[in-house]
DNA sequence: CCTAGAACCTGCGAGC
DNA sequence: TGCTCGCAGGTTCTAG
């Protein structure tokens, strides 16, 4: 489940092995994966043709690669089960390819785009004066932005009436936090996920920043090891996945802090874990 | 305008 | 054995 620091792993990866070069052509295998190009998958490949690609950027969730000379990018967003890779020719498809991109030169490698739960997707799009795709211009800087803006998410807290779980979900908010870093973060932050944002203090607020931004670059630490491979990213995650979890999937298990056994709720057609001790419960559900 | 919840998808594992 | 059902979950759309 690509979160920002799995994204990141990806972006880093094309820059190694996709970036400068130019598209000799682009095969859509699946319509939905490019469900967000409107103009359709022929336009899309048509598009990209004999173009070169440049250095990749990432913002949240989304990255694109720029389209030298054109004023648009490849925006690419992996959904849930998306990943990317870099495959020799000849290495037969996988089963759930949707969009494989080819290259002029000869260094024998292809780009691929296999989503099983085809939530992700490429599209191209304009790109405004800084840049950024038209389309995701509503989609907040990500905490690990020097530009974002800690004051300014402190007041859009105060001033939204909700909880804190789904502010950080808000992605016009902050961008780059699902559902596991969500979990981690706020089991760090000793906050229930249940917890109205509009009585958040500025030290509660700059803790949980605090927080997000330790989880997500723990992670970033792991998975940024293997860029030497040729694949852009193997399986889509980071591999913080198998390392320790202090909240996400532990139901049952004793908390790390304090040993009472971690809880599970559905929550939002998925789940949330907390440790009913150190995360209690709003007095008050909104 | 704002917020809550459903819908979109497919594979896997548990339970019957 | 084979079926159903719950679960995984980011974003967008719709309803209130």
């Amino acid at each position: 489940m690509p979160e920002l620091p799995e994204v990141e792993v990806v972006r880093r990866g094309l820059a190694r092995w996709v970036a400068h070069r130019t598209v000799a052509d682009a095969e859509v295998l699946h319509p939905r994966a490019v469900r967000r190009h409107t103009a359709g998958a022929d336009d899309f490949a048509h598009r990209l043709k004999g173009h070169r690609i440049g250095t990749p950027s990432r913002r949240g969730k989304y990255l694109w690669l720029p389209l030298e000379d054109t004023g648009q990018a490849i925006l690419a967003h992996l959904g849930m089960s998306g990943q990317l890779l870099v495959q020799q020719h000849s290495a037969p498809d996988e089963k759930h390819l949707r969009i494989r991109i080819r290259f002029t030169d000869v260094q024998g490698t292809e780009l691929r785009f296999v989503d099983q739960r085809t939530f992700g997707g490429l599209s191209l799009h304009d790109t405004t004066g800084d840049g950024l795709p038209d389309v995701i211009a509503h989609i907040a800087r990500d905490p690990l932005d020097p530009l974002f803006d800690d004051e300014g998410f402190h007041q859009a807290l105060r001033r939204k009436r909700t909880t804190i779980k789904r502010a950080l979900l808000d992605q016009s908010l902050i961008s780059g936090v699902g559902n596991i870093y969500a979990d981690e973060a706020l089991w760090r932050s000793r906050i229930h996920y249940d917890r109205p944002t509009a009585g958040f203090t500025r030290p509660r607020t700059a803790e949980l920043l605090t927080h997000i931004r330790d989880v997500m670059n723990e992670a970033l630490a792991v998975g940024g090891t293997s860029f030497d491979s040729l694949y852009v990213n193997v399986n889509g995650e980071s591999g913080y996945f198998d390392r320790s979890l202090d909240a996400y999937g532990r139901e049952g298990l004793p908390c790390k802090r304090c040993g009472t056994p971690m809880r599970r709720r559905p929550w939002m057609n998925r789940s949330s874990y907390f440790c009913p001790k150190c995360q209690r419960a709003p007095r008050v559900t909104p």
